[in-house]
DNA sequence: CTGGGGAGGGGGCCC
DNA sequence: TGGGCCCCCTCCCCA
């Protein structure tokens, strides 16, 4: 009994020692880990202020420049009406080439589709025209607000393609962007801030890092996996903010021992926040997340690419024409009563879902034409029924061609747009794609003041200058500068009329014909003269009358 | 004269 | 980068 005590007690002995030896040497990993751990987020640090200074460079250069041009704007403002802007700079855009669009033109001289800045640019396709003062019309209603809105919501919507025309400011007149200024200011506009926050809050560059490099994927690609970024980027931005705000104040910042969360960098890095600077965080954060980091991003990838284009490519300072106007003040609450509504619906759906996969694009709105006015509500039930009609075929072809918004494979399409969730193989492919919420269009036409979010769309606008049209039918005479007009005009050929009306059996090779021949059986005439009320069911009939019935008004 | 249909021009967007 | 498709606009023809 005696041995068998003495035996049990040295067991005993021997399993303490046995765990000791085991605590100690687990010690001893987690140590140099830990130490590993440690040096890494030391030169994730100083990566991170090297970055830091550059954002903050490159964000006081795009200021000054838009400031710049926000001040020659302002020059220039011609307060003429609460008219969207952006969308009236995308009909002037369209109106342009429908200006010199000429039917059946076989070869366009250069030039002709030159944008005369004497000249007053119609805007309406109507009778109504407008003039390059558009640019300022929604500073009517800033002016009533007051001049520091003003100021802040010119800087959001400015155009940079009349910016860049209007040349002619008056100097004398003081540029004075109050609020700009005073939000760069509070972001990034004064280094010893800036250093503070580097010294006081590592958080603060989390964001930083994850947004700017998730745009800017060259200057750290390695940087973004090491901070969750390919789990669930896009909607993963905001939690790790808050996870940061939750653990601030429960662990101290000097205190290597309480670093033990393991892989999870963001809560890591969320110990050392200083809560005093969580305001100036928060703004960073949220700036970034709206959008504005596309700005960034965008130019600074057209910077990139400014090298790399031909003579007849030119890639300047970036357009923003979307419907999203963009701001570098975070404080949205300051631009909300100017910006619109579609603006602060936007923004507020970003800040409140975390995933975002319902949001209506913001080109929603672009069908809001001028004649709009006289359209009757029947027209949004016959758009939903044409969409029903129609999206048939679409969805069956973007099915077959694997699209969709969260279609294919999620494992290579890792890289989420931050507005619509639609997934994309590479942080390119995500800034390309989210200038069609930025309206960011940084190529622009040397021979007309078009503007292009892609490189390729401005290669193929060039044929509208060069009169190039290299595609040609093989059974006919006719040539064409798209490739798919070629393709569709061969229908005729081949009697190709894929587009067949649900309801009597004809068909179109066109599906625009489709969606206008549905409009004859649902008599649906949204399209009403101002002057004799009789409607039209297309936009072409109610301009043929008002040219022939109402042209001398 | 009205309005339905045919077809090209051209930009947006995605693969 | 090019190809492809969608969409809107516009003009023309014709019943």
């Amino acid at each position: 009994m005696a041995n068998c005590v003495v035996f049990h007690t040295q067991i005993a002995s021997i399993m303490e020692v046995l765990a000791n030896a085991a605590v100690a040497e687990i010690c001893k990993l987690v140590d140099d880990d830990y130490a590993v751990f440690r040096l890494e987020i030391s030169q994730s640090q100083k990566e991170n202020g090297a970055l830091r200074r550059k954002l903050q460079l490159l964000e006081l250069k795009v200021v000054r420049e838009r400031a710049e041009r926000t001040r020659r704007e302002h020059v220039l403002a011609s307060p003429t009406g609460s008219v969207n802007i952006l969308d009236r700079y995308r009909r002037m855009a369209r109106v342009e080439g429908h200006l010199t669009g000429g039917h059946r033109r076989f070869v366009k001289p250069a030039g002709h589709n030159t944008w005369r800045d004497d000249q007053p640019i119609a805007v309406d396709e109507g009778s109504g025209t407008s003039t390059q003062h558009v640019i300022m019309i929604e500073s009517a209603d800033a002016e009533a607000a007051g001049p520091g809105v003003k100021q802040e919501r010119s800087e959001g919507e400015e155009d940079p393609r009349h910016s860049r025309d209007i040349q002619t400011g008056d100097p004398t007149i003081a540029p004075a962007p109050p609020r700009i200024r005073s939000s760069i200011t509070e972001i990034s506009g004064t280094p010893n801030a800036i250093l503070k926050s580097e010294t006081d809050t590592e958080t603060l560059s989390v964001p930083h890092r994850l947004l700017h490099t998730g745009s800017d994927h060259r200057s750290d690609p390695v940087g973004l996996e090491r901070l969750g970024w390919q789990n669930a980027p896009g909607s993963e931005y905001l939690p790790v903010f808050h996870q940061s705000k939750r653990t601030v104040n429960s662990q101290g910042d000097d205190d290597g021992d309480t670093l033990d969360t393991g892989g999870d960098s963001s809560c890591s890095y969320a110990i050392e926040m200083d809560p005093g600077n969580m305001t100036l965080g928060l703004e960073t954060q949220t700036d970034l997340s709206r959008g504005d980091w596309n700005q960034y991003s965008s130019s600074v990838y057209s910077e990139g690419c400014l090298d790399k284009k031909g003579d007849d490519i030119v890639v300047d300072e970036m357009k923003v024409e979307g419907d999203t106007p963009l701001t570098w003040n975070a404080d949205e609450t300051h631009l909300g009563h100017s910006q619109g509504r579609d603006f602060l619906d936007y923004t507020e759906n970003l800040e409140t879902n975390q995933n975002v996969t319902t949001h209506s694009p913001p080109h929603a709105f672009r069908d809001c034409d001028p004649e709009s006015t006289s359209m009757g509500p029947s027209d949004l039930h016959s758009r939903v029924l044409f969409d029903q009609v129609l999206n048939s075929n679409d969805m069956a072809r973007a099915q077959a061609q694997g699209q969709g918004a969260t279609s294919g494979n999620s494992k290579e399409k890792r890289f989420l747009c931050m507005f619509c969730n639609k997934g994309f193989s590479c942080p390119q492919k995500v800034e390309i794609h989210q200038r069609v919420h930025t309206g960011v269009k940084p190529f622009s036409c040397t021979q007309c003041h078009m503007r292009f979010a892609e490189a390729g769309s401005l290669k193929r606008h060039q044929r509208v200058h060069t009169g190039e049209k290299p595609f040609s039918c093989t059974q006919c005479h006719m040539c064409f500068s798209h490739s798919f007009s070629l393709k569709r005009h061969q229908r005729v050929h081949t009697g190709d009329k894929s587009y067949s009306c649900p309801q009597c059996e004809k068909s179109f090779t066109h599906q625009n014909q489709l969606k206008m021949h549905l409009k004859v059986h649902m008599g649906e005439r949204p399209f009403a003269c101002t002057h004799c009320r009789k409607r039209f069911s297309e936009r072409s009939y109610l301009r043929i009358h008002q040219q022939k019935k109402h042209s001398t008004l």
